[in-house]
DNA sequence: CAGTCATATGACCACATAGTCATACGACTC
DNA sequence: GAGTCGTATGACTATGTGGTCATATGACTG
């Protein structure tokens, strides 16, 4: 976690820092980040880093436990469900919300990506990672059972193997689909700024539909 | 690839020298592998290794690219499916298959999961990692294709949705499911040489046509 | 202006590790 | 036994980079 004296710096300082960290972070693995790029794009000495950070594994932790879900928090919003809602609406609604900020933020996504890959290098980290599975993971069941107990779910439904879809589908898996529709890699999309753009909010709710209707019932042709 | 020298080697050296390369490779990401301790466990010299590969990069690409696929199709054998079986048949075929040998061969599993999450960083394995998941593509259209044509698919399903998904399915998503059943995280459960023999192949069939039912008709609870 | 404190600096150190090379070994020939 | 050829060796070099530290700047105080 920073030192008090980066919480002193202003605004814009900060700033400059931080994007040059998440620039480093985001385009290689941990091992290969170098603060020497990161120092020379913020424009300040390696000597300061070491003032406001107490090294680059504290720079890392701190981006993606304190800065990056923020950040997310910031543009997604905790927008509750209407009341009345299915878990399909929630779902979708989820799902929309997280295609939308890879979208706006291909940068912060590339960095959580890259996060999910070599999480386990650093065992501080794996903790987090793990307590983050945990949440999402209860989160997923309990609306699977909500969603069970409603009748709004296939009945041959395994929950367990569902939810491990699920959060997959929710996050990575849902990139990759996208990438799969503009016939690219994960990773050429995530590189090219514009070609996301390219994407209408209609095709993304209808992929969304594609990957949530696996759980609903089919049509049931014979 | 190797150098001619490698290959005049007796049987024992060059698999003492793949046995402690594999150890490296599959424990830690490219970057933080370490020769000398490949070197090491294998008791070979340092110049050795270069007189047998040209330099760290080779290596781990032979591994992947040649010697990997070698024992997978031993272990696995491209068992032809039976003339007339359902894609389900071959599909589950291919889960089981895939599952056996991630049983049997934890480390083998864990070096190909590590590629799988690194391989951006040498731009050649890049290449055959493109390949390998096109392959894996046309494999699966195809596949879905002959299901829908014959009525054995869920009518409303998107081929290239499945597809994607299937393809994680068939891979990462399994071992996942996998872990998830045993209570463990996927890293914790490969680096466990005992706790995946628990399973017993019901276990894993069942498993197996949990995820598949994913794809044929629901049961049709309204 | 002297003193003090927070902050800034970049040359420098410490260390890891990929890759090299002069040298040695040993089997086989003539 | 001298020559030669494939192989083995490990001390050494080259390089990259995380982290340190003596020194500086400059704002603020009395």
């Amino acid at each position: 976690m920073p030192k008090p004296t980066f919480h002193n710096l202003s605004e814009a300082k900060r700033r400059r820092i931080t994007d040059a960290a998440v620039a480093e972070f985001s385009s290689v693995p941990y091992a290969k980040a170098n603060l020497d790029h990161v120092v020379k794009a913020a424009g300040i000495s390696k000597g300061s880093l070491y003032q406001y950070f107490g090294g680059k594994a504290d720079l890392y932790r701190w981006l993606l436990t304190s800065w990056l879900p923020e950040r997310k928090m910031a543009a997604i919003g905790a927008q509750a469900p209407p009341p009345g809602a299915s878990i399909w609406q929630i779902l979708e609604q989820a799902f929309v919300a997280g295609v939308r900020f890879a979208v706006a933020e291909p940068e912060l996504t590339r960095l959580g990506i890259r996060f999910l890959r070599d999480h386990e290098l650093e065992p501080a980290l794996a903790e987090v990672s793990r307590q983050h599975r945990a949440a999402a993971d209860a989160w997923l069941m309990h609306l699977l059972q909500q969603g069970q107990a409603r009748g709004e779910l296939r009945a041959d439904l395994d929950l367990s193997v569902a939810a491990g879809f699920l959060a997959h589908a929710l996050g990575e898996g849902m990139l990759d689909q996208l990438a799969r529709a503009l016939g690219l890699d994960l990773h050429e999309m995530l590189d090219e700024p514009g070609v996301v753009g390219t994407l209408t909010e209609d095709q993304l709710v209808t992929l969304v539909r594609h990957v949530t209707s696996l759980f609903r019932d089919g049509a049931g042709v014979p």
